[in-house]
RNA sequence: GCGGGAGUAGCUCAGGUGGUUAGAGCGCCAGAUUGUGGAUCUGGAUGCCGCGGGUUCGAGUCCCGUCUCUCGCCCCA
């Protein structure tokens, strides 16, 4: 299907690397995994993310149940988290800290680090409106890039748009601003114009990019307490080592966000290039019907990630056992199954004389071929080869596990 | 959703302007080596040429449709 993936060996241990890199560093910040279902009633996507987001206006998988409720498929893990952070009534106990992950999924255009089943790894910070909170949110994030090994790939870059009050009077100027020369806007801007002014600052578009060369600069529209509120961020980050790079034409497409909003971007993945971004929404929890909550997080695409990392470590090598004559099927699988409750890895061919079995056990990247029957095996005795050397011994049974210690 | 490129063996790819049995390298299988892998040598099989339709005496090659991938836009993780 389109958009769709199968995870095979290779892109699974990548997957896995990722995801498990990111569960293990965020537990240590405290965050506990949790797990939402991966589709919700479409009103917690559509009072959340906006309607004129284009996630929601264009890219949901929606669909009806058998009752006639209307159901879709989870675009992002926000709105979830929420959700059953407001169902499970847990602003008893503040601030709530989870990570997540899972897959997601958007009706989009695919390309590569663009797909319609794709993957999140995503952390959430409730309750906690001090922006203590954000760099904590945010240095977990980088902890993690670093962590995988990609910290050199990315960069990151913030902005803040400012509380809701900073917010309103900058959207006001903007667009003043901009109907001023709308006439010189590129056909989406137009539209953006209507229905997501803020959008038109990141614009690719190059006569957009001249007329927002003269634009208000989102700045100057805060507020005390805003400017306040990112000051002391910018202040976290760097008392942490956590560098970034200040971007006033960052916005969110998501309705929700306010203050700080961040994004790690590389340019190693052509123009998916965000690879975790996210921001501060207190005005969310209330919105989706909870008490008012503020809350910030982020999520990462793992298939974009996953890209980046160096190949992991395969998959361990095992010890093969072949016999040496016939009939010894069932001594070949005992003694595996005896070496694997021991802790070893133990492959068994099913068929083939020796050569046959040893070729295969060389592709398997074998470390050991324990031999059985034979000779040997009447004197109560197996052969041991050590595959990268080439080196045989005979080995009595009854010491073989110790032997095999060396290959483990 | 808009615009470009591509789809030939398991993989990477070659197949001027249509012309019999579609090729290479790597990998795979078999043998040289019936108690031993990697290296070498010898031999072998690779295939609805993405799918469907059309033009033609004849289509991998040209045309249309469709699917998938890919690049850019849009959007975003």
């Amino acid at each position: 299907m389109r958009g769709t993936h199968d995870l095979l060996a290779d892109a699974m241990r990548r997957h896995r690397k990722v995801e498990e890199t990111a569960a293990t560093l965020a537990a240590r910040s405290g965050f506990a995994e949790i797990a939402t279902p991966i589709f919700e009633f479409t009103e917690v996507f559509g009072r959340s993310l906006g309607d004129t987001s284009d996630i929601v206006s264009k890219e949901m998988y929606t669909f009806a149940d058998k009752g006639g409720d209307s159901l879709t498929l989870r675009p992002e893990g926000t709105a979830g988290v929420v959700r059953a952070f407001i169902s499970g009534r847990l602003h008893q106990q503040l601030p709530f800290k989870g990570f997540y992950r899972g897959p997601m999924f958007r009706h989009e255009r695919p390309q590569k680090g663009r797909l319609r089943q794709f993957h999140q790894i995503g952390v959430e910070l409730l309750g906690a409106a001090e922006p203590l909170a954000d760099v904590e949110v945010i240095a977990l994030g980088y902890d993690i890039l670093t962590a995988l090994g990609v910290a050199d790939l990315v960069q990151l870059e913030i902005n803040t748009l400012g509380d809701g009050e900073s917010r309103d009077i900058y959207r006001q100027r903007l667009v003043d601003y901009l109907r001023g020369h709308s006439e010189r806007l590129s056909e989406d801007s137009q539209l953006r114009l209507e229905r997501n002014p803020l959008r038109i600052l990141d614009s690719k578009d190059p006569t957009d990019r001249a007329v927002i060369e003269g634009a208000p600069a989102m700045s100057a529209s805060l507020t005390d307490a805003a400017k306040q509120f990112f000051d002391r961020v910018c202040e976290g980050l760097t008392a942490l080592g956590v560098a970034f790079q200040l971007n006033e034409r960052l916005v969110r497409g998501l309705d929700y966000y306010c203050h700080t909003a961040f994004e790690f971007t590389t340019d190693a993945l052509g123009s998916q290039g965000a690879v975790l971004a996210g921001g501060r929404y207190d005005g969310l929890v209330a919105a989706l019907g909870g008490p008012a909550t503020p809350g910030v997080g982020w999520a990462a695409g793992v298939e974009r990630l996953a890209m980046l990392i160096a190949e992991p470590d395969g998959a361990k090598r095992p010890l093969v056992i072949a016999p040496l004559d016939d009939g010894r099927d069932v001594e070949v699988l005992t003694l595996a199954q005896r070496l694997r409750r021991a802790g070893f890895t133990v492959e068994v061919g099913f068929s083939g004389n020796l050569g046959k079995r040893m070729k295969r056990a060389n592709r398997l990247n074998a470390r050991a071929a324990i031999l059985i029957g034979g000779t040997e095996g009447s004197r109560g005795a197996a052969v041991v080869r050590d595959m990268e050397t080439g080196e045989q011994v005979e080995v009595p049974l009854d010491s073989l596990d110790s032997h095999l210690e060396r290959f483990r």
